[in-house]
DNA sequence: GCACGCTCTGAAAAGCCTTGCAGGAGGTCC
DNA sequence: GGACCTCCTGCAAGGCTTTTCAGAGCGTGC
């Protein structure tokens, strides 16, 4: 129960506690007999050092925070976030560091979160799925706390980031469908105040206009990054051209609500419209058809914003730093392809 | 950046360090006069108290952590996770308390987070997805630490629990396919090293039993718990008793994965083979025809495991506290229901 | 044999907060 | 008017670790 202390292991050791402290810190200046015994009455004693009393001195936590800020929290059911999370939390491992989860889905939420953030609990924080303006990038910053963005970060933020090529992932998707000779492809975008749901929709649009089309917001709706998002935009777009015959979904549960709207419709999935997802999560393969969709690997995602926040404590620096990780589409029956072909 | 002390406000307020800290915890016996200068003082310093000086002071830490123990890795695709992390991050915001997450995916990992949580770092520990015969609930309680375990815990171990009522739940499942008239009724069981896969099997039998009729092996399957495992069991199944009328899967994973052996075993749902699931989760929705499901509220579970921690931590027992949550039967379209109605 | 240097260890301060105990101010009762 | 009580506040100790600085012990070079 009550742990023992410095002290305790000091006397049993016969050393001092300066002499203690130096052996469970590795420092190289301990000759290897006084480590030895030393090592053993840890061992004998079962001494963990306090926590507390160590970052009281040293002013660190070996702590860092982790923030999911989800207003709606509708997207909650996105696997998205688990696997992320994951991530972070192997990489976090490797160096002992704790993760403190913090989910704010309220502006009084949120300010707590902030104030917490700030108040010097944790060293360094990693941020999730911003909206729009989200200030709380900047205002992290501007207090000296070490900041690493899943996803690109909110127009004008200068904050390290680690996100994937969402624009090459949206451009390899279309491509596929232009390549299946489809001609009316629509887009299912995401909540237009995140980045990801803009740049995805940009290269949606890049990749129309490099095969020599116009492009035709007629052909776009937002689903909001929902199940019940996509089902709705699909019916929107149905009634809007009724001769859409395919659809990028921005993410994999938007394509699942898109494919209930397209059953409804009287359409088949993928003869009369090819669909493709986003993110390849559980949920692609889940509906019926399986769905085509943009691998991300949100397990490395969340490793490297491990390691990227760490490189930036140790650096005591203010450099920002960027990752950029591949994506690769994966083909599947609702763009005509067996389970496992690739394109 | 560097935080004021106490010291700072209290030169502020012109008070004395101890007063400071006794408006800051919300002492009584603290004149309102010198309590508005104090609060002014705070506000203007903006002022954070030191957890760590705190801590090292009253032995707490504010800060509870919570294990996911998933060695598979598998299960993470299921939202079932998400949904109870944030209920429980309800629970615990409501009291300040910080949310440590531990995932520990290996026996490697898993001993790494044993020692972390009995080293004093938390003030209690949130149990979550036990197997078998899992040791981690008794060795933290033998050393002093609260626990309390997410669903039925280890056969043997004495510790506080919220789970829900997974037989009747499971009950609901199987007099709902019964009367619908379906008379070669089966069963898909999560992996029966986890005592919620066992129970809700039991209370498949009993329900079955309860009808006149007899239980025969061959219609009960594992699917641990997976999509795949869900799909390959339902294979088997049909292999083994090509009259199944209809499939009770102890999650909607499972049953999401049984949908698809179905489909591609040429049966028809609900027409040929009604289909049952458990959680109700997003992947509920997100299937060809919608899952019927046993409906349980993951958020209030994890608002309760926080409740019941708290409770604990703050009596300093050892009282064994269970709390039971109540199921839901959801029919949707997988057993012939529309979308809404309620049985 | 002496001065010097190197290696390792110990003493002690610093870090910030909570809380038991004592004491001051002001009011009440006889 | 004095004794006593209540209410509030301050003093100071205590909690555990890291780290600086100084010093002890020992070997080496001249």
């Amino acid at each position: 129960m009550s742990n023992p202390t410095l002290e305790a292991v000091a006397r049993a050791a016969g050393v001092s506690r300066a002499t203690v402290s130096r052996v469970v810190n590795g420092s190289p200046k301990i000759k290897s007999e006084s480590r030895r015994s030393v090592e053993r009455a840890i061992a004998e004693l079962g001494y963990v050092p306090n926590r507390a009393a160590r970052a009281l001195v040293t002013r660190r936590n070996e702590s860092i925070g982790v923030v999911i800020a989800e207003p709606t929290g509708r997207i909650f059911g996105d696997p998205y976030f688990a696997e992320v999370l994951r991530g972070i939390s192997v990489g976090l491992a490797a160096r002992e560091q704790a993760l403190v989860l913090v989910m704010s889905q309220s502006p009084e939420e949120e300010r707590r979160a902030a104030r917490y953030l700030t108040g010097g609990h944790v060293d360094g924080v990693i941020l999730f799925s911003l909206h729009g303006d989200d200030p709380l990038p900047e205002h992290l910053k501007s207090h000296g706390v070490p900041v690493v963005v899943g996803g690109e970060p909110p127009h004008g933020a200068r904050v390290s980031y680690v996100d994937i090529d969402n624009i090459g992932g949206a451009i390899s998707a279309v491509n596929h469908l232009i390549s299946l000779g489809r001609t009316r492809i629509a887009t299912i975008t995401g909540t237009l105040d995140m980045p990801a749901a803009v740049t995805r929709r940009r290269g949606y649009r890049e990749a129309i206009r490099a095969a020599g089309r116009t492009t035709d917001t007629n052909l776009e709706e937002s689903g909001g990054f929902s199940r019940e998002g996509g089902q709705h935009a699909m019916e929107v777009l149905l009634q809007r051209c009724p001769d859409i015959d395919a659809v990028f979904a921005a993410s994999d549960l938007m394509a699942a609500g898109a494919l209930s709207a397209l059953y409804a419709a009287g359409r088949t999935v993928p003869e009369d419209v090819a669909v493709v997802g986003f993110d390849d999560s559980i949920i692609a393969l889940s509906t019926q058809p399986a769905l085509s969709s943009v691998r991300q690997s949100m397990e490395v995602t969340g490793r490297e914003l491990a390691n990227v926040l760490l490189q930036t404590i140790d650096a005591r620096d203010q450099i920002v730093r960027h990752v950029i990780l591949e994506t690769e589409l994966i083909v599947r029956q609702s763009t005509g392809g067996p389970p496992t072909r690739k394109s």
